[in-house]
DNA sequence: CTGATGACTTGATTCAGATCAAGAAAACAG
DNA sequence: CTGTTTTCTTGATCTGAATCAAGTCATCAG
């Protein structure tokens, strides 16, 4: 968990990320003097909400849950893969954290204080352009996931989850599930005993799960079913 | 219904949002000359999800309810009050509507053609600089929503809906709902029914409710069970 | 290999909330 | 004012999902 200043040898990587693709060397570097990198350990409680937002978070590999608590209780928000951003609302209004993250796996994050963030915000026209397209982004995706929540059942969620995540593995008829059944759970808003029974339902639409190994036997069985719509399922729009 | 070139008169309420009042005299006119005023009758579908998103809308007056569909189901996601903007992130990242729109009454809505504020934001720092916080906010009440939805139940949303509106009251004991019933039911993610007999189990905390009138005994004892949380429930944070 | 720990499954039961049905109250048009 | 329409309430019932409990399976440290 050593704290250093960022290695020049992870700039590419963040270079290609979409907030920091368009703006100008100087600014660029001007971020990257102020950065540090840490490796956590799994598990690890990174933020916590309701603390005060110093760093923008940027995931170069490994894995982050998002997550949130109340009385007592605690739910999966979001996940966070390579290589990308986090809290970066929280950060551009200088506001608390609303969700705690944790990493799941040996993760290198790179922490920009977020007073840079804003600093260069104000004297980089491609870095403002890129942060307000991210969150535009960032918002229609959590839009997304209220209408998945209050429009479908939990057996229509799985459904359509297991849809867009064999569209991620390149649309194979087998696939493995990224993460844990518990989170997973977590993540479509239902309990780990729910889920493995939901799983048991969609046999009748031709879903084998075997362990994290899914199978589905005729896709568009599936999708009579599940009736995935671009703008609650695609990511991209 | 009639459509018009934006009257004067209606420049100082628009310009007081915080979304127009740091941006340079000229770019505002320029983002005025553009734009559109119209009046809309009650129930009144303003925009429909899917459709691109051609207008930053605002409201000058009346109210604006924000809905969707999945599958002949219907949810409310959020209520849009004078003056505020709304589909702010479709017309940054000219992508279609996730949400449709319909006029809750009598209303007055100003159109700014999308394009024209993107172009805007390229030239305008200050106006930038407050499109990035209106959206980080919008960012934000969503996220709150998605707990309150996803960590509470129907009881406790309402409980801390009440809390809310009540602060809204200044304070008051007493207080009216400030839309039908079947809207509110919607919005915190239950049926009329449900709201209904929700209303009733929350006689228990003090809270009577005859028509639209809410009264509350003893806020404290209302806060005990409904455990209001600003990171869930402060719309200012 | 072995015991311990945590993840997953399965069954029984309970509970929150939806649905169905009907009546009461309010809003509205003529 | 009167009939109509819509909203709201109430009751009965059903269902999706949570909870409780127990057992299986996999992983891993020693």
């Amino acid at each position: 968990m050593a704290r250093l200043g960022m290695p020049e040898s992870d700039y590419p990587d963040i270079r290609e990320l979409h907030l920091f693709s368009e703006m100008a060397d100087e600014q660029f570097m001007a971020l990257m003097r102020g950065a540090y990198v840490q490796n956590f350990p799994p598990r690890i409680e990174l933020i916590t909400e309701g603390d005060s937002s110093d760093f923008l978070h940027i995931v170069i590999s490994g894995s982050v849950d998002l997550f949130s608590t109340w009385n007592g209780r605690e739910t999966s928000m979001a996940t966070v893969y390579p290589v990308s951003t986090f809290i970066l609302a929280a950060t551009i209004r200088d506001a608390p954290y609303l969700m705690s993250a944790r990493t799941l796996e040996k993760s290198r994050i790179a922490l920009i204080p977020s007073q840079d963030v804003r600093a260069v915000f104000d004297v980089d026209q491609g870095f403002a352009r890129a942060i307000v397209t991210e969150l535009a982004q960032c918002y229609r995706s959590v839009i997304k996931a209220q209408k998945d929540l209050k429009l479908r059942t939990s057996l229509e969620r799985l459904a359509n989850y297991l849809l867009l995540q064999q569209g991620h593995s390149g649309d194979a008829a087998e696939f493995d599930l990224r993460f844990e059944k518990r989170r997973l759970a977590s993540m479509l808003g239902m309990t780990p005993e729910n889920l493995s029974r939901t799983f048991k339902a969609l046999r009748h639409y031709g879903v084998a799960i075997d362990g994290n190994r899914i199978r589905i036997a005729d896709i568009e069985d599936l999708k009579r079913f599940a009736k995935p719509d671009p703008l609650i399922d695609d990511p991209s729009t």
